[in-house]
DNA sequence: AAGCGTAACAACCGCCAACAT
DNA sequence: CATGTTGGCGGTTGTTACGCT
């Protein structure tokens, strides 16, 4: 099958940005069709207008078209595109099929110029979504957490402890978008028990630097696959981070174990992992000097009740996917 | 105010699969 | 079955707006 020949290569042919009496006049007869474009290629000529149906058709698709949604996409609907791109990978149509109003031109848009940047700066590869090899890591300015000195263990856990390291800074409530996209990693991956011990344990001793590292732990070596390496997708964009509302995250154990059983396993965070979580605690103490303690955690184990569409929404997804 | 760099996004290009002839 | 046509897709480029120096 040979390459069809396009009426874009005929002379004449206008190129370039839309006028908006170019627009009108492909609403209109699009419009007058009822709706009905009929074909693309006959298109320009029925309609006056010197396009070819090419552009016509990615005009109306990517712009004109009534139920396109303009404006800026939504956290939930960024979260959904990268869920979907570490299944899919670039299949933009396919992507766009979920969200409803955008179009695949759109998503691809907003995947170049700021999911790809925002997992890049997070450790992650944009296109395998593991993490990236230590010698890729950005090196950090301000949070110096990509020292060209790391050892394999600790640039192995770079994404998450650029994570956590974040968490001292921000307020409460997105410390829970940032507890919830561990827990449902967790979840996912069917260790609900052992990370809800944890958390258990960070509320009931208050050591939380400790039962933070537990916690990565937790998420490093008990996690499979590409949930284990996104620590979170709550983005590291500070400002929009910093306009999140107060929504606090309600889970939902997927485990066999009620979470108020869980929540009196404390005891299974010390049997579990003292030694290596101390550890952790030393290197990354001596590596991360600007790691800050964490004075405020929210109590998950009473996260049961007021339940959030918006949260529900993610937990959903979550399962699903 | 001018020049420059960068981000954002609209639009184009070339390939491909499905369908028609 | 071979060939032509069309629409759709993903990658890339071009243009514009904006911020910084």
């Amino acid at each position: 099958m040979g390459r069809s020949p396009c009426c874009c290569h005929d002379t004449g042919v206008k190129k370039g940005p839309w006028t908006e009496e170019e627009d009108r006049t492909l609403v209109e007869h699009i419009k007058k069709q009822g709706g009905h474009v009929g074909s693309w290629r006959g298109l320009p000529k029925a309609a006056g207008l010197n396009r070819c149906g090419k552009s016509c058709r990615l005009r109306w698709t990517n712009y004109l078209r009534p139920d396109i949604k303009r404006g800026n996409f939504s956290d939930e609907e960024e979260h959904l595109i990268i869920r979907l791109h570490a299944s899919l990978g670039n299949k933009w149509s396919t992507i766009a099929t979920q969200l409803e109003g955008r179009t695949d031109n759109e998503i691809k848009n907003y995947w170049n110029t700021h999911i790809k940047k925002k997992l890049m700066r997070m450790g992650i590869d944009p296109v395998t979504h593991q993490r990236l090899p230590p010698e890729l890591l950005a090196v950090d300015g301000a949070g110096g957490l990509a020292s060209p000195l790391l050892s394999p263990t600790t640039a192995a856990l770079q994404p998450l402890l650029s994570a956590v390291s974040s968490l001292g800074s921000l307020d409460t409530a997105l410390r829970e978008v940032q507890l919830l996209q561990h827990l449902l990693n967790a979840i996912s991956s069917n260790n609900a028990a052992s990370l809800m011990a944890n958390l258990a344990a960070t509320n009931s001793t208050g050591n939380y630097q400790y039962q933070m590292n537990a916690l990565v732990h937790a998420a490093n070596y008990q996690l499979p696959g590409y949930l284990r390496d996104v620590p979170s997708f709550a983005g590291q964009d500070m400002d929009q981070q910093q306009s999140c509302d107060n929504s606090a995250p309600v889970i939902r154990s997927s485990s066999a174990e009620p979470v108020d059983q869980c929540c009196n396993n404390a005891a299974l965070v010390t049997e579990t992992y003292p030694q290596e979580v101390t550890a952790s605690v030393d290197w990354q103490m001596q590596e991360f000097p600007n790691l800050e303690p964490l004075d405020q955690l929210p109590n998950l184990c009473s996260l049961e009740s007021d339940l959030d569409p918006f949260w529900k929404g993610v937990l959903d997804s979550s399962f699903r996917l």
